[in-house]
RNA sequence: GCCAGAGUGGCGGAAUAGGCAGACGCACUGGACUUAAAAUCCAGCGGUUCGUGAGAACUGUACCGGUUCGAUCCCGGUCUCUGGUACCA
């Protein structure tokens, strides 16, 4: 054994062997409980960063964890390939996406084969290979098969800067996602996935993700935004088609003074068609083309409308109410139409105090000191229902039952939920993305392109200039092609799709990357599905993961995903800071996991990410820290190259034979306890490695007796060979090192987790703590198995217990055994 | 505004089920080793007060209050911070 550890010489050695073997291969095997472990794979930008080294290193030292715990454990990583930035490098240096891409995902695969993770490449995925596309290519088919893909012509968000459209979810504050300009309207055609129909799975489904934290959840639910309500038809005096609202509070309707269309409502038009509103109407129309969706979207912009000049009648009490267009109301949410009660909503209220409008008010706060009739503010609670006729006196919660019910009775309309989650729209006008494998003739429409034809691959004839309609349409050869259902003439689609697709699915394609008949096998996907534990940055709790829940559910329904669920437990880890804020070359707070690597070590960049914080909080990268992490890999080095002489070429043993033995043996033990436990359980890397840490410090103690007859040496090896299992899967690479130095077969990786003796952590005796009034006064030494009664008896029998209570009144007694025992006394 | 989550030494954090607050590490201080420094090993390290001293007393987990023999933990209220979300009818 070498004097120094010598950290890169050591992980350059290992990652070589491990490359050569096959160590990290996983395979179907019924005989063995299955564990699929799965991180969320990168974006090939070509760097590694921190956020990166924390999602693997805590994957890692699970997946070897449960490794060593004798799991089949199934470790993939892959690529998610396609988007903006490889055609954005297109387009200013002129290499192709395809070239750029494939580099970066090199250039990735060599930096995280450096931090010694056990993956298993074999199952390596990349998006944006054809073999893997044609895979998503033939799902959205089958989206289309079954009624839940189509094309819609509908102002879209577009981003005059990408000069592409974005989805809503990449919509922020207004602003495009990427970056920052305002997002404007555009019309277009566009395919679009029926999210919707799944949303109320998406939201009850919820409740069987136990493993998944509250916050996530809670985030998706309020994503979705179901809402119950009613829709209502309103007649329009003078014209044919009723008008259609959606509300939550029903049981106001007679409280309706006015309604509000969209003004992009399809009726507008014609509703003002040749009057004297027409104008006014347009110009107001005209002005609010002109807003960002930042000012439009903002609750501080004041409401503003235009009556057009019509009325409707409310079904229920046959009120004729004027009829508005406003600012407030939005054409994507409802039924773009609202019905207005000013009493009880707070934005009908402004408005209606704005222009004037009558406010009644149906429902009557019960012993509120509101004086109803000079309302500063919309009143939202419930209360007893009044000027409502038949419905006069109830509560209003019951009212909106009834009224509900009467409406439907009636024909007037209909109970409803309403969705804040819109249907997903998946077309981009990008060239590097998964071509939507669809085809329009004049006779047929659009036709899905037949399986065996996919994948209808990406054209390379094509010119990068970033800007104007999707660059496929620069290809010769790609848009002209033949009706896959008559044969005759037709067009391909040139739009792409949304990245979000292609990782919708790969944790399925992981189960069997290989296969070129189908996009994975029923009975291995049965086998490894669904995702025991998925680990990534909370910034995918949204979409990704809905998407990703969406995508599951779909296969599933159709015969393919075996679970209802991908994904049963997730753990979102907090994000890497640097001074207390986000690492940003902007800031110029970048640390690189290279530079680190090269000057400590992988296995101390591990250790130091993994020690700093638990996994879901947010961790701060100190310098000073990875050099005591360093410190610590050291020390472990030093003192096995320190014991060397006693323990080399003799017999482990975990016999105790003397008070050091016991004191040692006692530290093991319940070192293995924790970090078993800690790692398994709470998923609290922090503390394991401090209790790892503790047993480090506990065998420095045991040195101690050397040259006594207190010193074991068969005691210190066991102890040292276990210490080596336990730090294994933080510290892979070191961990091999010594492991083989201590004669280990193989590879540790293979190695069996150590055990723990519940007898060596029994103590005879225990310290308990003396409390006075729930004070501590004294520690005591008692024997450990004293039960409650005797553990009493004892300690108010000695001497320091009487003269704490120095002949006061003991009122009352607790004792708790093992932990304390604790005197009310009086006066 | 609404919905989550958090607030503990100089710092990162620990206390897993209501039972010794501050494990472990960093920084710092002292000692050993060294010609010296680094490295290493050993020890100390919340605050206040008292004591020459070993030590002792009090106080302390954002703030105010409650439940309890006992609260970092449970309950009510307040403040601050972080994240999500917002004319969603």
């Amino acid at each position: 054994m070498k004097d120094k550890y010598n950290f890169s010489e050591i992980e350059k050695r290992w990652q070589d062997k491990w490359a050569a073997s096959d160590v990290y291969k996983a395979e179907v095997d019924d005989c063995k409980e299955k564990y699929y472990l799965l991180e969320m794979f990168p974006y090939p930008s070509g760097k590694l960063h921190m956020g990166h080294v924390r999602n693997y290193s805590i994957g890692d030292v699970l997946a070897r964890y449960l490794k060593m715990n004798g799991k089949n454990v199934l470790h993939p990583m892959g690529w998610d390939a396609f988007g903006l930035p490889a055609e954005n490098a297109a387009i200013k240096n002129g290499i192709h996406p395809d070239s750029w891409t494939t580099d970066n995902m090199a250039e990735m695969k060599a930096q995280l084969n450096t931090l010694g993770l056990s993956y298993d490449w074999d199952r390596e995925v990349a998006t944006c290979k054809p073999d893997y596309y044609k895979w998503t290519q033939w799902i959205f088919t089958q989206f289309f098969k079954h009624g839940l893909a189509y094309k819609k012509k509908n102002p879209v968000n577009w981003c005059p800067s990408c000069e592409t459209v974005l989805a809503n979810e990449q919509v922020v504050d207004g602003a495009c996602e990427r970056c920052g300009t305002p997002v404007g309207k555009k019309d277009l055609s566009q395919w679009y996935l029926k999210i919707t129909d799944y949303a109320d799975r998406l939201l009850t489904d919820m409740d069987e993700l136990d493993g998944w934290p509250t916050k996530v959840k809670t985030m998706q639910k309020n994503w979705i935004g179901k809402s119950t309500g009613a829709e209502v038809d309103f007649d329009i005096d003078g014209y044919d088609e009723k008008l259609r609202i959606f509300t939550t509070r029903p049981d106001t309707l007679f409280g309706v003074t006015y309604m509000v269309l969209a003004p992009e409502h399809p009726f507008v038009e014609s509703l003002v068609a040749g009057t004297e509103y027409a104008a006014q109407v347009k110009e107001f129309k005209d002005k609010l083309q002109y807003l960002s969706d930042i000012d439009r979207n903002s609750n501080t912009l004041e409401k503003e409308g235009v009556f057009i000049g019509r009325y409707a009648i409310n079904p229920l009490n046959g009120a004729s109410v004027p009829i508005y267009i406003a600012n407030y109301v939005l054409m994507d949410y409802g039924t773009g139409a609202i019905m207005a009660v000013p009493a009880h909503d707070q934005r009908d209220f402004d408005f209606a105090k704005k222009y004037d409008i009558d406010i009644i008010p149906v429902v009557d706060p019960a012993n509120a000191d509101i004086d109803l009739e000079n309302l500063t503010e919309a009143f939202v609670a419930t209360g007893t229902m009044i000027h409502s006729g038949e419905f006069n006196g109830l509560d209003s919660a019951v009212a909106k039952e009834k009224i509900s019910e009467y409406v439907k009775e009636k024909g007037f309309g209909e109970k409803t939920d309403n969705f804040r989650l819109r249907d997903w729209l998946i077309s981009r006008q990008r060239y590097w993305g998964t071509p939507i494998p669809m085809i329009y003739c004049e006779k047929c429409g659009w036709v899905a392109e037949k399986d065996e034809n996919l994948p209808v691959l990406l054209p390379t004839d094509v010119e990068f200039t970033g800007k104007g309609e999707s660059p496929l349409t620069t290809s010769k050869t790609f848009r002209e092609t033949t009706c896959p259902n008559c044969g005759g003439k037709a067009e391909r689609e040139i739009d792409t799709m949304d990245t979000f697709l292609d990782s919708s699915w790969y944790f399925l394609r992981y189960t069997d990357a290989r296969n070129d008949e189908e996009a994975f096998s029923k009975d291995k996907a049965k086998y490894w599905m669904n995702v025991d534990q998925y680990i990534g940055g909370v910034e995918h709790a949204i979409l990704h993961l809905l998407y990703a829940r969406f995508f599951n559910k779909f296969l599933y329904d159709i015969g393919y995903a075996p679970t209802s669920e991908p994904f049963k437990n997730l753990l979102t880890q907090g994000m890497v800071l640097k001074d207390g804020t986000k690492m940003s070359k902007s800031v110029g707070n970048v640390v690189s996991p290279e530079e680190i690597i090269n000057k400590y070590g992988a296995d101390t960049a591990r250790l130091f990410i993994l020690f700093a914080a638990p996994p879901e909080k947010e961790l701060d990268w100190s310098d000073d820290g990875v050099a005591g992490s360093f410190k610590f890999l050291s020390r472990v080095w030093r003192f096995i190259f320190d014991m060397w002489q006693y323990i080399d070429g003799i017999k482990s043993d975990a016999t105790v034979k003397s008070d050091a033995d016991k004191k040692l043996a006692f530290a093991l033990n319940q070192t293995i306890k924790k970090v078993s436990g800690d790692i398994e359980k709470r998923f609290n890397f922090n503390t394991a490695i401090s209790s790892i840490m503790e047993l480090v410090n506990a065998l420095y103690k045991y040195k101690d007796a050397i040259g006594t007859d207190q010193f074991n040496p068969a005691l210190l090896r066991d102890a040292i060979e276990k210490l080596v299992l336990l730090l294994a899967p933080f510290a892979p690479h070191l961990c091999e090192e010594l492991y083989a130095e201590l004669g280990g077969e193989g590879f540790v990786y293979n190695a069996q987790w150590p055990e723990y003796d519940e007898n060596a952590i029994k103590n005879d005796s225990v310290e308990i703590v003396l409390q006075i009034n729930g004070k501590v006064k004294e520690k005591i030494t008692v024997d450990a198995d004293l039960s409650r009664d005797d553990l009493l008896a004892y300690v108010e029998s000695i001497d320091a217990t009487k003269a704490l209570i120095d002949g006061k009144e003991i009122v009352k007694k607790i004792a708790v055994p093992g932990r304390l025992v604790n005197f009310v006394i009086k006066g």
